[in-house]
DNA sequence: AAATCAGGTCACCAGGTCAA
DNA sequence: TTGACCTGGTGACCTGATTT
C-alpha cells in the first residue's frame, strides 16, 4: 500500500503476484463494486494481505467511474460541465478528484479505463497486440508470478499478460461514451469515504494534493463499470 | 430465452442469433411487441414496487408509455406524472410496470422507442450515424451474422447495422409525442398476458423487482450497468 | 402542458501509428 | 516491442420538435 502522500490512493490490495488467473470477469452485471471498499486499509499494515489480494471487496477498486469524468488540472479545462470530481488531463492522467488514478496491472499512472480496467498506456497497448494477434508468450523464466510494477513491466510478457487478465482486461468488459453521471457520483460517494477511512487511520495527517488510486491486484472485479 | 428473474422481461423471439434476419418485427409503428411475450416473468412481484414504485397496477391504460416514466433511482426523479404502469427513469431506462424493455437489437436496456422499435442509446446513436452519413461499414470479417449482444455490439458494424434493419429499425417508423392511450393499453394487455403466462410456467416463485423484457437472444442480458 | 423521440454534443475509449 | 499520440467511433445527456 501506499498511500503516499502525494495525493495517490493507490488500489490497495495485495500482493500480487501471479497466481489468480483470471475468473474475473463477468461483467455483466456489474454491480458495481462489490460492494464496498471497506477495507480499505485502514490499518494499514498489514501488510499483508494476502495475498494476491484480491479482495474484493475492499477496495477502492470501484472508483472507477469516477475517475474519469472532470478534467484535469492540468492543461486544459475544457469542461464545461462537468461533474464534480473527475478530470482527465489532457496528458491522459485520470484524477478524479484530485486523485490520481492508477493502472490496475502496473501501477503506472492510468490514461483511461480500457477492457474494462483502469489502466496506463503500455498496459493497454500490450493488451491490445496480445489479443489482436493472440500472441503467445514465451514462458517465464521463474516462477510465473513475477509481480508486474511500472519499472519491470517489460521483463516478462507472460506474467505481464497474466496480470492483466486477472485485474480484469477483457475486450468484452469495454466500456464506451461517457460515464454515466450515477456512477460518476457513486463513485465520487464511494472515494470520498474511501479516503476518508484512509485518513483516519494512517497518517491523519498529512495528504496534499492528489491522491492515488492504486489497485493493484485486486483481482479482477470483473470490471464493470456498471454504474 | 431467459427469463431472469431479475425482473426483465425479454422479448423473447427467437433466436438470434444470427440467423434469421429479420424475422421479427413487426413494429411498425407501434405495437411494438411482437406478439407476444410469452414468457415473461411473473410476477414481480411485488414488492416490489420497484423502484420507484410503480404500481404495477394494472391500468391499462399506460402500457406504453408506461414503460417510460419512473424513474430511477438514484438520481432525478423528475417524472410528475407518470402513468401507472409505466415510467422511464430519468437515465432513459424504460419501465413498464416495473419491467424494464431491452433493446431488440443488442439485448441492453431500452431508453425507448427509436426508429421504430425498443432500442437502448447506443444502437439508437449508431443507427443514427449509419443512416445520416449513408455509412458503408466495413464487411464482416466472419460470416455475416455476428450475434449483437450489449458486450460485442461494436465488434462488427456490418453486423450490427444489418440486425438494426432486421429488427426494424427505420427512419420511416418514428413516433413522435405520447404515445396514444389505445396503444398503451394494447401493450399493458399483452404484456401482462406475457406475465401471466410466464408466471405460470416458470419460475413461481422469485422475481424481484424489475423485469426485463428482451427480445432476441436474450443471451446478454448480463450485464448491464442498470440503471 | 406533458410525453416522447430525432438529433446534436462531447466525454471517453479502441485501434492505428511510429519514434525510440 | 513498447507506449505516447492521434483518429474514428460510441453512447450518456440535452434540446427542440411533434403529438396527444
Amino acid at each position: 500500500m501506499e498511500v503516499n502522500a502525494g495525493g495517490v490512493i493507490a488500489y490497495i490490495s495485495s500482493s500480487s503476484s501471479a497466481s489468480s488467473p483470471a475468473s474475473c470477469h463477468s461483467e455483466g452485471s456489474e454491480n458495481s463494486f462489490q460492494s464496498s471498499f471497506s477495507s480499505v486499509p485502514s490499518s494499514p499494515n498489514s501488510s499483508n494481505s494476502d495475498t494476491n489480494g484480491n479482495p474484493k471487496n475492499g477496495d477502492l477498486s470501484n472508483i472507477e467511474g469516477i475517475l474519469k469524468n472532470d478534467q484535469i488540472d492540468c492543461s486544459i479545462k475544457t469542461s464545461k460541465s462537468s461533474a464534480p470530481g473527475m478530470t482527465k488531463s489532457h496528458s491522459g492522467v485520470t484524477k478524479f478528484s484530485g486523485m490520481v488514478l492508477l493502472c490496475k496491472v502496473c501501477g503506472d499512472v492510468a490514461s483511461g479505463f480500457h477492457y474494462g480496467v483502469h489502466a496506463c498506456e503500455g498496459c493497454k497497448g500490450f493488451f491490445r497486440r496480445s489479443i489482436q494477434q493472440n500472441i503467445q508468450y514465451k514462458k517465464c523464466l521463474k516462477n510465473e508470478n513475477c509481480s508486474i510494477m511500472r519499472m519491470n513491466r517489460n521483463r516478462c510478457q507472460q506474467c505481464r499478460f497474466k496480470k492483466c487478465l486477472s485485474v480484469g482486461m477483457s475486450r468484452d468488459a469495454v466500456r464506451f461514451g461517457r460515464i454515466p453521471k450515477r456512477k460518476k457520483q457513486r463513485m465520487l460517494i464511494e472515494m470520498q469515504s474511501a479516503m476518508k477511512t484512509m485518513m483516519n487511520s494512517q497518517f491523519s495527517g498529512h495528504l496534499q494534493n492528489d491522491t492515488l488510486v492504486e489497485h493493484h491486484e485486486q483481482t479482477a472485479l470483473p470490471a464493470q463499470e456498471q454504474l
